[in-house]
DNA sequence: GGGCAGGTCTAAG
DNA sequence: CTTAGACCTGCC
């Protein structure tokens, strides 16, 4: 367990006990929609709602929220269901990973909407985070619900149904470039398979998910392990990208193969938690910008 | 100004 | 099944 006690505080809940949970590791990474205060406090909008997260020493405060909710819903998604611990001891066997874990000891995996990960990650391909950023906070402000916070609006990111009926001119309305047509085409291709779709995808083997998710437009190997990681719970997926490959290069003396053999390499390697494990090493090499 | 960024698509061997 | 090239856009 990485937390010890919940209590309901004025306007939020305190969670007291906390372990294996920095803001800065886990936040910044896998999603586009947390904004970081100058004290390290944080406000995001997710699942729907807007909460601000606080934390000191080992207490996390979560504002605009209360203890039903987060039962319902921030225990998973904040992935509190599992025990990091436990995983970390594993993990550590492996002396690579004992010195990446002590440098992001805080990763933990956020569990998000699956259609706000397939859109989000398909604009991130070979893109930066910037504009990443401000084309996901386009589509939530277009085509997203308004709620209201601390007498300020912020907008949700959209369903499915919220985007089928847009046209090709207006997707490349929002500064996403050339991956305007795949964005198109996957919320077409979403919206015709119906609502249960993405549910039974996440239902599938590893490797039956991974092919499926690939016929989607715009969604490679990468973009279809990082949505069954980020919105799955496939926690063996394992993303390669430039900074994995890097990695794996340059820590396990990988060859300098093609990127599905690094994958396969590194699943037979690292296991269930692959996924993981690729965390705490992406972290690990771009923190310290190693080069080969 | 050319190069590049959390890859993917396409065409061709 | 594997691999080069092109690719929007904005910032260095």
């Amino acid at each position: 367990m990485d937390y010890r006690e919940i209590i309901e505080i004025d306007n939020g809940i305190e969670i007291t006990g906390v372990n294996n949970f920095e803001m800065d590791h886990t936040l910044y990474g896998q999603c586009f929609r947390w904004k970081r205060n100058d004290d390290g406090s944080a406000i995001g909008i997710a699942m729907e709602r807007v909460i601000e997260l606080d934390k000191k020493e080992d207490t996390l405060r979560i504002y605009n929220t209360n203890l039903e909710e987060f039962n319902n819903i921030w225990l998973k998604y904040f992935d509190f269901t599992r025990d990091y611990t436990e995983i970390k001891k594993v993990l550590s066997k492996d002396a690579v990973l004992k010195e990446a874990i002590k440098f992001a000891d805080g990763i933990r995996i956020l569990n998000q909407d699956k259609f706000e990960l397939i859109l989000t990650f398909i604009i991130s391909a070979n893109n930066r985070i910037p504009m990443i950023e401000r084309a996901v906070e386009k589509i939530s402000n277009l085509y997203g619900k308004e709620i209201e916070y601390n007498n300020k609006k912020y907008y949700t990111f959209p369903k499915i149904k919220d985007m089928k009926d847009l046209s090709l001119e207006d997707y490349e309305k929002l500064g996403v470039g050339f991956r305007a047509k795949y964005l198109y085409n996957t919320v077409r291709m979403l919206s015709e398979n119906g609502e249960e779709y993405l549910d039974y995808i996440s239902n599938l083997s590893m490797d039956n998910c991974h092919k499926e998710l690939q016929k989607l437009s715009g969604v490679g190997p990468k973009v279809a392990d990082c949505i069954m990681l980020f919105s799955m719970g496939k926690t063996a997926a394992f993303p390669v990208d430039v900074w994995i490959k890097k990695a794996m290069i340059f820590f396990y003396n990988m060859e300098d193969m093609s990127l599905n053999k690094i994958r396969e390499e590194s699943i037979k390697m690292f296991g269930e938690n692959a996924g993981l494990a690729q965390q705490y090493l992406f972290y690990y090499a771009r923190e310290n910008n190693i080069n080969i």
